[in-house]
DNA sequence: GAAGTAA
DNA sequence: TTACTTCAACGCCAT
DNA sequence: ATGGCG
């Protein structure tokens, strides 16, 4: 039955029906999906290593049920990672840790075509090493989404952290920065919250921090919600479910003016990191701590 | 996608 | 064997 | 406690 074997790393995975169609519009096949996955790997898991993660499946390609995965399954193989982490009111959760290409490439197999990763990792499960802003239009407007990404990066650059921005090959941008992990989420989000609602101050008709979509008219939402326990972002990297396979991509900063969202896939991605390499390759090295920048952005929102 | 049950 | 069903998440916030 | 939301 189309069974492909596929060597990653020291392992050898075996992908099921490999020519069943994922993408009906692209005629991608779940076994192009997983050789992806084992192409990028290396930068992939640079950026998820030691992470729990979450499989966004779709057993029967994307334009069958969504299916959002957290415990490993009964017959995952005894070579993946798990963590088995608290919920915030009882019981646990036994996730997969993206560890290996081999782990990407098994979760490919399983459906999933959007590995979602922890912000914190499996050693200090409180403490983010990153904080993001996951930037939502409600509309087309690129202009004003590129206001938005390129104004909470300089705010960001001004409090003292390092900013990275990625497409997330949806429709929006994810401006992330490293953190040492001193901080609890709750600190970490409070200081998100707070710099969201002031650059949402700023342009109060561009930009939101209002969750229902209701409330949010035709404005950019600015998701600081993100930085909460148990919170997953699009891995860098990762395939999203729509026509084209759009690929969230690490970028320049140079690049915001000239790149959409949504305009890296698949076949793009490893073209781009063959030739350029990963646009996020120092980022561990640039974590800040939170402390002066939360001082200073006290200082802006005058307290 | 995997596993269980009914036919 | 095939056909079919069921299951596979959770935290924060506003109300 | 519930429902929207991601
Ligand atoms: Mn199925
Ligand atoms: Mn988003």
């Amino acid at each position: 039955m189309s069974t492909e074997t596929l060597r990653a790393g020291k392992r050898t995975v075996e992908v099921s029906r490999a020519d069943k169609v994922f993408f009906p519009d692209d005629g991608i096949t779940k076994g192009e999906l997983a050789e992806y996955y084992r192409q990028v790997a290396p930068a992939l898991v640079r950026h998820a290593r030691a992470r729990p993660v979450a499989a966004e499946r779709f057993p029967d390609g994307i334009t069958g049920q969504r299916v959002f995965q957290k415990n490993v399954g009964e017959h995952f193989p005894d070579w993946i990672r798990r963590a088995e982490v608290p919920k915030k009111e009882g019981g646990t959760i036994v996730h997969a840790v993206c560890d290996d290409a081999a782990t990407l490439v098994y979760l490919a197999d399983q459906g999933c075509v959007t590995p979602h990763c922890w912000l914190s990792r499996t050693d200090q499960l409180d403490t983010p090493d990153r904080l993001i802003f996951d930037l939502d239009p409600a509309t087309q407007d690129l202009e004003q989404l590129r206001l938005a990404a390129r104004g909470m990066g300089t705010l960001l650059d001004e409090l003292g952290l390092v900013p990275f921005l990625m497409s997330t090959g949806s429709r929006g941008f994810h401006v992330v920065a490293p953190l040492r992990r001193e901080h609890t989420f709750d600190h970490v989000r409070n200081f998100a919250r707070d710099a969201a609602a002031l650059l949402a101050e700023r342009e109060p008709k561009a930009l939101t921090v209002e969750q229902r979509k209701e409330d949010r008219g035709r404005r950019i939402f600015l998701d600081y919600l993100r930085n909460a326990y148990a919170q997953t972002a699009v891995a860098p990297y990762s395939v999203r479910a729509k026509p084209t396979a759009p690929v969230a991509t690490p970028l320049e900063w140079e690049e915001l003016d000239t790149t959409e969202p949504w305009h890296h896939t698949m076949t793009t991605a490893v073209e781009r990191i063959q030739r350029y390499g990963d646009s996020w390759s120092n980022f561990t090295r640039r974590a800040r701590s939170l402390r002066q920048p939360r001082q200073r952005l006290d200082r802006l929102i005058g307290r």
